[in-house]
DNA sequence: AATTTTTTGTGATATTAATCACATCATTTT
DNA sequence: AAAATGATGTGATTAATATCACAAAAAATT
């Protein structure tokens, strides 16, 4: 039975694959369960292999001048680290596993391959990765012209909107790492937070939750 | 004789392409020339060109939430756009010119079509997007994490190597075009261009720029 | 269960850089 | 050439956020 063709990062892009491409992918991948926490593609390494996130939560993230820079957190089914796979040798930032997550690796030459013999998929991979750089565009602007409220607000959002589908969630990530992801200190997100709560924006117990006025969380967002 | 094969873009992939795609572009393209300050591409019109950078210096840049945000500064011979023209029907981003450049528009369905029709040119460009999304992801991180002075130091660095291959220059931008660049008020940077006349780092008459001690920039630029 | 390490909460203080407010100089436009 | 617009230079003030310094809580490890 094709653990390809059920993978779901495959099947959004099957229509353009044909049944002998899908079978090459399928005699050369390798599907690897990684705990939370856990390194999956790592910058400084070789890059030898596509990898899709076939479901679980990561994050992307590389060493900047100071400190560890978080650049996106990122839900499966979605292909991971395209861009340092085919940009560079060497793996140009990291990709960790946020929660217990299942990755599939593809040799990349074989990729390469069904890259050059279907057009159509090529086509899409082009797409995607110009997608990826408009979004990546946006949100550096954002992140620098707002301030750390509204980029919390942003995330708090982003978390319940994109990643979770729900308004209550466990925080996947440390105030730490938040706080490496829109640029702003531990304690500074820390003392946001608190001032959500304390303002009935949110409720918070531990890394639980729950937002209670979604409003003014966009209003923070956008003008915060 | 042909424009195509005389322009810088298409020669640097032009062993990728056979003749008579060469010829396909050579009659769907068109060669406009800009003076300094024109708009080349424009945030929210519809793209329907493929955009090469023939000559000059343009500037990468949209609108955030609070002012404008230059991107980047790119040299020709480039493409232009390739992510908001593939990504998006509407432009994501608009492109300005920097100083007096010119420009080769190719339509977009031409260009599709060479792409499919000629995997090796699909895979340059699939690399060309990878590379510079990675780049992307280093000079928000940069950008972000280090403060003003060292960015300013960049940007200095930056037009000195990458794009006048010299170490005295004109500044092609104004002080808040600079300031929008590296997320600072125009009154930070004159502050800091004056210190750095004052610590005889650089020299300045009007938008004449002469480094006078690189390795301090570069320190600056490190830890600045 | 005990210990170590990591994460969170919070005050006091320091610092960077924004904002405001003008003056001056340079460029366009009329 | 005069007027208007935009760019630059510089001080005074304010504001946002980092940093430092601990304590407490939670999680991971032994």
């Amino acid at each position: 039975m094709s653990e390809c063709l059920n993978c779901a990062c495959v099947m959004r892009s099957m229509n353009r694959l044909n049944n002998c491409q899908v079978e090459q992918l399928e005699k050369n991948h390798a599907v690897v369960k990684f705990k939370k926490g856990a390194s999956i593609i790592r910058q400084g390494m070789f890059s030898t292999n596509v990898v899709f996130l076939r479901n679980g939560l990561a994050k992307m993230h590389l060493n900047g001048p100071y400190h560890e820079q978080i650049v996106r957190v990122i839900k499966a089914p979605t292909y991971l680290g395209l861009p340092t796979t085919f940009g560079d040798k060497i793996n140009q930032y990291s990709i960790t596993a946020v929660i217990d997550s299942e990755v599939c690796f593809i040799d990349m030459n074989v990729f390469s391959m069904v890259l050059r013999e279907n057009s159509d998929f090529s086509t899409h991979i082009i797409q995607e990765l110009s997608k990826s750089e408009l979004e990546t565009y946006r949100r550096c602007a954002n992140r620098t012209q707002k301030q750390v409220r509204g980029n919390l607000a942003d995330v708090l959002l982003d978390f319940a909107d994109n990643i979770f589908g729900s308004d209550e969630y466990t925080l996947p990530l440390s105030q730490s790492e938040i706080g490496n992801w829109v640029d702003a200190s531990r304690e500074s997100i820390n003392r946001l937070l608190s001032e959500f709560v304390s303002d009935k924006i949110i409720d918070m117990k531990g890394k639980r939750i729950h937002i209670l006025n979604k409003a003014s969380l966009q209003l923070i967002s956008q003008y915060g």
